[in-house]
DNA sequence: GTGACATAAACGTCGTACTTTTTGTTCCCG
DNA sequence: CGGGAACAAAAAGTACGACGTTTATGTCAC
């Protein structure tokens, strides 16, 4: 994990979080900041501090004379990176994947137009040498070095968009994409023609062809999807 | 304003986090606990409690010795709604409502398509209320009943995609159209063709047309760019 | 049965004392 | 003169106990 005791009320966080969002707790739950403080062994202040960020997540809803209860899923910040993370994480997680790949499905090949019509020389650059990185890679077994230069060229193609909020589902799709890589054991090398698409899109960016751009990263998501449905029906 | 004192806490967040998105403090700036429990004139232990909270929105990083220095922007979580308002009530409003649209002209359209394949008839039902609701108010200066409608429809359509990430979506939607209207006064009624184009999804979801609900949707966040760039060069 | 009222349970706030980590400084030795 | 080790200070982190505040709930009288 990467779970380096940055304080206590982080632990309880990381403690917390995976619990809630894997229903252990089903909604209405009621947690006492009491009995919390008691079961951690930690003093309530701690607790509460916790619960802060909790219901900053929208996770739960804190109120006087009932204690600490448990919002229904469908309240949930799922945006946020940490409120991801632990459900990536927890039991549902190839529902989750999917939902954030349909997500990608949206959102990348419209970023990925706009990156052919704004992207630097430099952002250019970054993504022909990922692409290029990815076909180095995309043979004899070097999945985490594949993965590696993946991550890096859609993040590169987010940022590139000169979107904000584009920007910020780099994590997003990191998560996706390791997580991918993580779960269904993935033996074999990539998929050789995803490989191509990438090398493309990176061409396209770069000769401004914002149309083709958007319709080949949309082949890449379309993919995606697809290569879901055969893995988790 | 909908602040009506939940806690010292929630006040306090309501002034610094305003505060910081307006980039009130520039990245790097320190924020000592102390020096704002004096300031604010409440207890550490509120501080600390709002700073949590801050910290899970990447806005500022809380570190020993050090202090709570206040983070870039492009590491905020611009997805949050809580930051999401605070922005829009900022100083860069435009910038944000025109990436939030930019967003919108992404999801939208995949989003409608989808609720066109698995909306429930209820769903369906709500889609074309909402319509005919938005027909019946789009003249004689009944913008704010109009805005009622057109902000549950699009909720409706990201709630029939059946993709929860899209679902959330709805507060982002709802603030960018009120937003929207609120701010560049508008004087006239909304363009008919747009009423139209909703009535036309509302249909193209009820036959389960994906591809003509898709192409419909993506008419209308196309035109709600196009308005924004008139407005706001 | 209904309404007012009392009660208690839980969170909210505060002040203080103590701990831990980080960082800057000083001082000694090579 | 330079570098490293010990030390000191600053700021956040943690703990604890006391009190305040809200509010769900039960009770009692009418």
């Amino acid at each position: 994990m990467t779970n380096q005791a940055r304080g206590l009320h982080a632990q309880l966080l990381e403690s917390l979080g995976p619990a809630i969002t894997a229903g252990e707790y089903p909604p209405g739950s009621v947690l006492r900041t009491d009995e919390l403080a008691q079961r951690f062994d930690v003093s309530r202040t701690v607790i509460r501090e916790a619960v802060r960020v909790l219901e900053s997540m929208h996770l739960v809803e804190s109120r006087r004379r009932v204690g600490v209860t448990v919002r229904p899923a469908e309240e949930w910040n799922v945006y946020d990176p940490q409120v991801i993370r632990w459900r990536l994480a927890g039991a549902d997680r190839p529902r989750q994947l999917r939902s954030l790949t349909v997500l990608r499905s949206a959102v990348e090949p419209v970023a990925a137009g706009l990156a052919a019509r704004f992207a630097t020389p430099g952002q250019c650059a970054e993504l022909t040498e990922r692409a290029l990185g990815m076909v180095a890679t995309s043979r004899g077994r070097q999945l985490d070095a594949y993965l590696v230069h993946d991550i890096a060229f859609h993040r590169a193609v987010l940022r590139a968009s000169g979107n904000e909020m584009f920007a910020r589902l780099g994590d997003v799709v990191a998560e996706v994409l390791s997580g991918r890589t993580r779960h269904q054991v993935m033996f074999e090398d990539p998929d050789p023609a995803a490989v191509t698409l990438h090398v493309q899109v990176a061409e396209a960016v770069r000769e401004g062809d914002a149309v083709r751009a958007e319709r080949l990263t949309r082949e890449i998501t379309v993919g995606a999807l697809q290569e879901l449905d055969v893995l988790a029906p």
